[in-house]
RNA sequence: UGGGGCGUCGCCAAGUGGUAAGGCAACGGGUUUUGAUCCCGUCAUACCCAGGUUCGAGUCCUGGCGCCCCAGCCA
């Protein structure tokens, strides 16, 4: 296999298909696709599968298609359609100018039911919807036999028909294969095939159609007609395969794909069902599928994860066919390494206290040069004005200092990151006995230089009271409170939405930016030292501020020094 | 009590009979004008359990145990 750059991991389905291709299966040739429905946007699992599907298309100089799996037009639309392609592109992958729809195969689909009917290996059947759940009988009984099961092929054609030709309303008749009511697996107990929907438009072929294919029907042809080698989904469809391979043995197509299956991702703190999501927005839990508290590829866009962070993070977690709950620690820790190398540094105050250099010169300003990253001089540098009056963040201050704490303390010197030391003289209170404002002092001597005989232990960020721009940031935390939303839920007996954390989102409104941020496109990224990456959002806040959103923090070995009353 | 899967360090995960990779987390230490980054070190006599085969087993066999999925005219 391989190939000059980023090959991912190896794992069993590589395995299989090393096997395959030195058999001369196929041809050696490897075939994928990756097959969303489009009734809701795509998540991080969703990412785990295009990077596996368009991972092995890459590695192994094969194709990848892109293919709507939408036979269920009640539930699928075209915002769904356009948000996916946009999702996929974004983290990377293409598909040429061609995309798949399994609705390109309704006629096809049609002709290969009515081979089955021909062959006697369907037949329609009248049974309701209750009806037929009865009659299939439990994971401990064998199914019974549908009345309508002997029809003759001659009543199966002619109704199959007329079911096409809408003669028959919603729920009437259903379309089923004759496979064994008193299969041990359930799935290849008379499975329908075809099922009546009236009035419902689909996006892609319109009123054409009033019958629509089941998925275990329509995927497997699907996947034989774009000639796939490697069909590969998650664990829940292994019970399905033995059907997979019924239709694919029954029909006249000219290949026979291999189904593989693994486990699906799970993340701690999230919820990742389609249907928990859509229930997070439409009942707004969140501001919408791309919210950046959400574990979709749009929210995780909109938070600001680069797209290569997110193909590692599917690099790191491997693909079994094992239960798991990955860690957000990885999540994190991915991005963070993307950042740590790629993201210019700036500064940015996030509560602002206001500090008076009182031995500084009034109206006097000066511009001091700062690198964009300490360790990769090819990204320059900009300049950060100093003048009289700065903020500093309120956490860098303590009137009373905490061991080890190495910031600035009343009668205490600190380093103003890339300009001065300062000490603070005075500390201003209000009525209420906050501190207000600092009356501090600066050591000319001190820019670029350590001073001599003390040592400045503490270096804080701050930014030119004059110069500095307004800013919201939001601050964003896991969506839920607890490491498994489902588990908890189910013990305790409640719904998983009961979990949500109510701090998930804190917005903070009074920020002070360093000028050179004030010019930022929507979606750049930066650090701003000593708090994390932040991104600019694409909306306005409150005043017309820019908005910032929290990618994710730096490593913190602060707070568990501080708890452990360091 | 039917069928299909899975069980290797706190979390992922290599391992394909020859004597337990790696990543994340954690814990020590060093460098540092980001308590960041970076660097160094520690971290499974042990692979769900019990027997067995073998010179040798996480890998093979037998029997248990635990967990996940399946009874949509959803995918």
């Amino acid at each position: 296999m391989g190939s000059n750059e980023t090959t991912a991991p190896t794992n069993f389905i590589r395995h299989i298909i090393d096997a395959d291709i030195a058999a001369g299966k196929n041809g050696g040739r490897v075939a994928t696709r990756f097959p969303p429905e489009p009734n809701g946007y795509l998540h991080i699992g969703h990412a785990k599968s295009i990077c596996l599907n368009f991972g092995l298309a890459r590695d192994y100089q094969g194709t990848c298609n892109l293919r709507f799996d939408d036979t269920n037009p009640h539930k699928e639309n075209q915002e769904f359609v356009s948000a996916i392609q946009d999702d996929v592109r974004w983290l990377g992958f293409g598909w040429g100018d061609k995309v798949y729809y399994a609705s390109d195969y309704f006629d096809q689909l049609y002709r290969f039911a009515v081979e089955l009917i021909e062959k006697g290996l369907a037949y329609v059947c009248d049974l309701s919807a209750e009806e037929t759940r009865a009659y299939r009988g439990t994971l401990t009984e064998p199914g019974r036999e549908s009345p309508y099961r002997s029809r003759s092929v001659a009543e199966n054609l002619d109704l199959f028909q007329r079911m096409r030709a809408g003669e028959f309303p919603d729920g009437a008749r259903v379309l089923r294969a004759r496979i064994d009511m008193a299969s041990p697996n359930i799935n290849l107990r008379d499975p329908t095939l075809y099922r009546i929907r009236h009035g419902v438009v689909h996006h892609q072929t319109g009123a054409e159609w009033c019958i629509y294919p089941m998925y275990d029907f329509t995927h497997p042809i699907s996947d034989a007609l774009e000639g796939i080698t490697h069909s590969i989904c998650t664990l829940e469809f292994e019970d399905h395969r033995p059907l997979y391979d019924w239709v694919l043995d029954n029909i006249s197509v000219p290949c026979h794909p291999q189904q593989i299956e693994f486990s699906r991702l799970n993340l701690q703190f999230a919820v990742m069902s389609k249907r928990k999501l859509t229930q997070l927005v439409d009942e707004g839990f969140v501001e919408g599928w791309n919210d950046p508290r959400m574990p979709t590829i749009a929210g995780m866009r909109r938070r600001g994860y680069p797209p290569a962070a997110v193909r590692e993070f599917c690099d790191r977690i491997g693909i079994t066919k094992a239960d798991n709950t990955v860690e957000m620690s990885l999540l994190e820790n991915t991005v963070r390494d993307d950042l740590n190398v790629h993201a210019p540094r700036r500064m940015a105050v996030l509560h602002p206290l206001k500090v008076v250099i009182e031995n500084y010169p009034e109206g006097q300003a000066e511009e001091l040069p700062a690198a964009n990253h300490p360790q990769d001089p090819a990204l320059g540098e900009r300049s950060i004005p100093f003048c009289r009056e700065i903020y500093i963040d309120a956490e860098d201050f303590r009137e009373e200092a905490p061991a080890k704490f190495k910031r600035l303390v009343a009668g205490g010197e600190v380093r103003l990151r890339y300009a001065y030391v300062i000490r603070c003289d005075q500390v201003i209170k209000n009525a209420q006995g906050e501190v207000i404002e600092l009356r501090c002092s600066y050591d000319p001597d001190t820019l670029g230089v350590n001073p001599e005989g003390r040592k400045i232990k503490g270096v804080i960020h701050w930014v030119s009271a004059q110069h500095g721009a307004e800013a919201e940031v939001r601050l964003y935390d896991r969506l839920f409170s607890v490491a498994n939303p489902d588990g908890a839920a189910a013990k305790e007996g409640k719904d998983y939405k009961e979990f949500i954390n109510p701090d998930s989102l804190r917005t903070l409104t009074a920020c002070m930016l360093e000028p050179a941020l004030a010019g930022a496109q929507s979606g750049e990224l930066f650090q701003f030292e000593r708090e994390g990456y932040f991104c600019l959002d694409p909306a306005q806040g409150a005043g017309g501020k820019p908005i910032w959103n929290r990618t994710v923090t730096l490593r913190d070995s602060w707070t568990k020094i501080e708890q452990q009353g360091g």
